[in-house]
RNA sequence: UCCGAAGUAGCUCAGUGGUAGAGCAACCGGCUGUUAACCGGUUGGUCGUAGGUUCGAAUCCUACCUUCGGAGCCA
């Protein structure tokens, strides 16, 4: 303990490490999230960023003047708290604060979100508030959860973190629409998929994934879209595409595994279903295409049949046969990207897989082995009548040392959406870019 | 872009041709273990916008705006 300590009678802490200072008077600061009162004592609902706790004020203990202050307390008022921490097990938390001592820092009026119910356009336009909540805050743990998750997963197995570029000046897949802008003269594109980026820095470092915001201009407006949204694409050399598909299915059970033991309290808080997360291990199931189409006809699916994209009806029927993630392998060539390797016994169909995710929320990965040879993927180029000037790097991989490599990307919000429980990707990310939402 | 639903108090909603309502929030008061606390009182409105029908429109009609849900596309 340093002199500092010693001279302070007081320590102060945060909410999260309340537990070791059982029977210690303590000072946190903290905003009042709510608070209930009669005459003779007050509940304090207080929330620090690390926890929520419950702040008790009994008039006859804590006296006139100080129970009188925390009668006048304001929703989200900011607050130095000093009392003694109690063990309760009427706490969810397990503990309260028996308070002594209020200072008020900053007196909030009239905050908008009151402890009621309110309806999802609000909430948008107050999502810098609205990110306060039990709720929210949850979901925010949850997803750092996931990131930290997947940083310890990909460094644990010899990944390398790359970055690719944000601004780029040509189109990854012809199919989605790009956002535009201007790169002082020239025309220039925010990223919607640093992959080919990542193929290039798998042929310099082996095993590396990316970890960055991609930008899609669709107009997209379902649950499972956003405009912006956070995706991690890893990249192996010398891997096929079986044996992407085992980093893909450890990765996922890694980061549900994560979540499920760092994370009690916001799951419990989320009313998680968790023995559905509990199952979730690796190997997962793996459907071809085929026997997919198949199995939706059997269903009763009348509008698909063998050559035609699955649409979100026909991945949750597929999805809610199995009780864990499913990858769907071997799609048809016409429905894919360019540079998908072919299979080596088939001219049909292309190496990847799409997972998709329990409980409908849809595909959470996609992912291929990609063409290492020159010649296909040139032809490819030209088939799918792309600008050979600007796939002139990526072509030059296959022409110094190409060698088999896979990879897959894997869209943040969807799966913080699945392991969280959440109804809609906007609730999954801090601040949403959707269409129509560029505010707050 | 298409299909469907909805815009009434700060918020969530009821009111479907005859004086604009409730709950919550805010404000005043009461209550010793509350969990969106509860009880009594007060304040609070250009009924999305524009036009039309009617003696009379929040209510019926037309157009537009905005939002929500879904589709396509995708992670």
């Amino acid at each position: 303990m340093t002199d500092l300590e010693e001279n302070q009678p007081m320590h102060k802490i945060t909410i999260a490490e309340m537990p070791k200072f059982t029977g210690e008077q303590v000072k946190i600061g903290a905003w009042l999230s709510n608070k209930r009162s009669s005459g003779k004592i007050a509940f304090l609902q207080l929330r620090d960023g690390t926890g929520f706790v419950q702040g008790v004020v009994v008039k006859a203990e804590a006296g006139e003047e100080i129970f009188a202050a925390a009668k006048a307390l304001t929703q989200e008022s900011s607050l130095y708290i000093t009392g003694e921490v109690k063990e309760d097990s009427r706490s969810s938390f397990g503990y309260e604060l028996a308070v002594s001592g209020i200072e008020l820092i900053h007196e909030a009026t009239d905050f908008p979100i009151t402890p009621k119910e309110h309806g999802t356009e609000f909430l948008m336009d107050n999502r810098h508030l609205w990110l306060r909540s039990r709720k929210q805050h949850a979901i925010m743990k949850v997803r750092n959860e996931i990131i930290r998750a997947t940083y310890e997963f990909f460094n644990d197995n010899g990944f390398v973190k790359v970055d690719p570029p944000i601004l780029t000046g040509s189109a990854p897949e012809g199919t989605s629409e790009l956002f535009a802008t201007k790169y002082f003269e020239e025309d220039a594109y925010l990223s919607q998929s640093g992959q080919l980026y990542m193929e290039a820095a798998a042929m310099a470092l082996g095993k590396v994934f990316s970890f960055g915001p991609t930008f899609r201009a669709e107009k997209s407006k379902t649950r499972r879209h956003l405009i912006e949204f956070w995706m991690i694409e890893p990249e192996m050399a010398f891997t096929e595409h079986a044996e992407s598909l085992e980093v893909q299915e450890q990765y996922v059970a890694h980061i549900v595994q994560s979540v499920l033991k760092n994370c009690p309290l916001e799951l419990e808080r989320l009313e998680r279903d968790t023995s559905k997360l509990e199952k979730i291990k690796a190997p997962f199931p793996r459907i071809s295409y085929d026997d997919a189409v198949k199995f939706l006809n059997e269903q009763g699916f009348d509008d698909i049949e063998w050559g035609d994209d699955f649409g979100a009806p026909h991945e949750t029927a597929i999805a809610e046969s199995f009780d864990m993630p499913v990858f769907i392998t071997n799609y048809p060539i016409g429905i894919k990207p360019f540079y998908m390797q072919p299979h080596p016994e088939r001219d049909d169909v292309v190496l990847c897989a799409d997972l998709i995710a329990p409980e409908g929320y849809g595909e959470i990965i996609g992912g291929s082995e990609r063409i290492h040879d020159f010649d296909l993927l040139k032809n490819r180029i030209e088939e799918h009548k792309l600008d050979e000037e600007a796939y002139k790097w990526y072509l030059e991989l296959s022409k110094y040392g190409a060698v088999p490599h896979s990879g897959f990307g894997l869209g943040l919000e969807r799966t913080v959406a699945w392991i969280s429980g959440a109804e809609h990707v906007r609730e999954t990310i801090p601040f949403p870019r959707l269409l129509n939402r560029l505010y707050p």
